[in-house]
DNA sequence: ACAAGTACTTACCTCAAAGTGTGTACAAAC
DNA sequence: GTTTGTACACACTTTGAGGTAAGTACTTGT
């Protein structure tokens, strides 16, 4: 018996946690590596599956459905699917979506100003290497 | 020989992503669960480890302070250890750090309305259990 | 003398997230 | 008649994020 830790069950807290701290509401939403990026190619208008695909050279195509199918169950996008052949499925953001313009460019005006200012440092080092 | 999948390697391509989306970037920086919640707690300004172990409950230590150390390698905390004992350390937000303030607040907002809607819902089906 | 608090560190383990590689139905284009 | 493109689905494996538990060094409080 030397001192128990409780810390309880974690998914417990986790659900009390959301309950007070908005970001992790956030998070919980559009956490992961995926979905902000996805979000962020929407925002300039519905996008064909393809397109999505073209648009991030990087993410495997299990992710993007995956995200896209998590996405579309969170209710922040919609999508429609033309029952043609060969077929078009488009992607839009919803109202719920579309609200969330304001974090994206927030993140792109910051991301811009820091890696400016990363070039400026890298700019001061020609001379090193 | 049936079709050969050039999927290339993965890193070269996340790091292409990278110059060319700024979400990505911001991702790469900021992403995962838990770091927007800690630089959540302290936009209200300097806090102690266990100022922030206590904000944050449902986050383990080991999830913290690595964490912090990232954010601090990062560049966006900074990390001020008074030479005491009992030790006494304070994290900060670097001016990279404040300057994700406007990201965090508009994650607020986000939160705050979406979590009224969904409220809003729920009022409407309190005769359904 | 012993517990409690402070700010961690280390080792181990688990499980979910993500990558890899295929298949499919159908049509148009070459 | 083989290839290409569309929008996925499914099985298998790997990576790593994260949880669990314990220890440390030193002091203050009871």
């Amino acid at each position: 018996m030397t001192a128990i830790k409780e810390s309880s069950t974690q998914n417990m807290n986790k659900n009390i946690a959301e309950m007070h701290c908005p970001v992790t509401y956030v998070m919980n939403r559009i956490g992961g590596h995926w979905k902000p990026i996805i979000l962020y190619q929407l925002i300039n208008g519905p996008k064909r599956y393809s397109e999505l695909k073209r648009a991030i050279p990087s993410v495997t195509e299990k992710m993007l459905i995956q995200h896209l199918k998590q996405l579309e169950a969170d209710k922040l996008v919609i999508r429609k699917a033309e029952p043609v052949v060969p077929p078009f499925v488009t992607y839009t953001l919803s109202q719920s979506g579309e609200e969330l313009t304001p974090v994206m460019t927030a993140m792109v005006a910051w991301a811009i100003r820091d890696s400016e200012v990363l070039a400026k440092k890298f700019e001061g080092m020609e001379e090193m290497n």
